[in-house]
DNA sequence: AGAACCTACTCCAAGTTGGAGTAGACACCC
DNA sequence: GGGTGTCTACTCCAACTTGGAGTAGGTTCT
């Protein structure tokens, strides 16, 4: 019946998507969609690697795909099967989450600005500054959907709520960084050969005490549940 | 002389390769350890992307390899070039950053939690919170250095500052993140079918201020630019 | 009637990953 | 002196992933 132990385990992206798949049947349309808007933020994919993952969850026997017939053409509807409900749960039960990684070149060009000029941060900065503040734009009618106790899904409110809550976070530590920056950067003759400012040594000894704190706070807890 | 008409143009870890290379000359391998620890944090490749990219630079022009014998074997050494140079400072003057990218399935698995129940969502967040603890720890040292007037490249330490500035408030915000996470959870049965609560309706409702706030801000300072 | 956008995908070259593999060098411990 | 382990210094590869282009029917607006 199972084909299990040949088949290699699913990626992170196939059982997301098998997630989306236990809420409801969608399209494939409507999955790359779906998975755009509502986890893109946190695990974006692009579209064509979604389509072939799809595919790939039929042979697996972890959903099943129906041909819907469009006018001219047809769309692939998939519905998640009890092996696929079954992966996505034993996926959160037995793996343990991987690491975060992430990918922002715009503190990467800071790190390396003394390769340029001050105007060109400047720059990188307020180029930041726009795409962070499209994404939120994106996100607000969403937001007040659920303000007002609408919202697709109104029985998950409360994870969609963590959910917003960790983009928020994340979106408005970004700009706050580059507020940082660019103070920090109107001290400076240059971007390059300034060495220790005051503020930098701040920001050194803030992230030491951030730190230390939070290893220590860490260290406690861990003593916490190892004695109890 | 040129073949930057054929060449396709150099991609993003190859640019940052070239910008290690305008501060000193590097061993392929230091230059892998460096990639890793020093800009690793918001720009992660494989060792193997790492090997193949430094190689390509040589053809394009914009580094020089060169074969030094330790003992028994050999190891490359790369040097920059004037082309080099160049190409990496027209990186930060002519091109525009690209978006963030987040992948943090620790999110994820908050987001389709109720596919499993509340004892694998506190163990997730009992790992994210380790995993980034680890993450601290390894720092400490560096920034520790830094504080005390030492470190790499001291004539860097201001952009150094401004690059664990950054990586301090991610590590910091996501820490906290867990910590509300955790909270909230305690408030509910499980994980299931909960909807919203006042906790969930007060993270949306931060959320709406921040994203309003944001966007508010946003228009302010596009206006006096356009303006002036 | 035409333009523009939405639906519903497929294709492909090129980039990238993670894990395994190879081997010399150096340290340490019994 | 022999074993174990860790660090240096990479290479190889199958599989995964990206981003952009391409195709084509459907709907909406003007």
């Amino acid at each position: 019946m199972s084909k299990r132990t040949t088949t290699r385990a699913p990626t992170t992206s196939q059982r997301t998507l098998l997630g989306l798949l236990s809420l409801q049947s969608w399209t494939a349309y409507e999955l790359t969609r779906q998975m755009r808007v509502a986890v893109g933020r946190v695990w974006p994919r692009s579209e064509a690697s979604l389509y072939t993952d799809m595919k790939r969850l039929v042979p697996a026997g972890l959903a099943e795909a129906e041909e819907e017939e469009v006018g001219d053409r047809t769309r692939t509807r998939y519905e998640v099967t009890d092996a696929g409900r079954d992966e996505a749960t034993r996926w959160l039960r037995d793996t343990e989450v991987s690491e975060p990684r992430v990918q922002i070149e715009a503190v990467l060009r800071v790190f390396l600005a003394d390769l340029a000029g001050a105007d060109d941060l400047r720059r990188t900065l307020d180029d930041t500054r726009r795409q962070v503040t499209r994404q939120l734009e994106a996100v607000l009618p969403i937001l007040e959907d659920y303000a007002s106790g609408g919202g697709t899904f109104p029985e998950r409110a409360h994870l969609n709520a963590l959910f917003m809550h960790y983009c928020a976070g994340f979106f408005g530590h970004v700009l706050e960084w580059c507020d940082d920056v660019e103070a920090e950067l109107d001290t400076w003759p240059d971007t390059a050969g300034v060495g220790m400012t005051a503020g930098a040594q701040q920001m050194i000894d803030d992230a030491i005490a951030t730190h230390r704190r939070a290893v220590e706070r860490y260290l406690e807890t861990a003593d916490e549940e190892g004695a109890s």
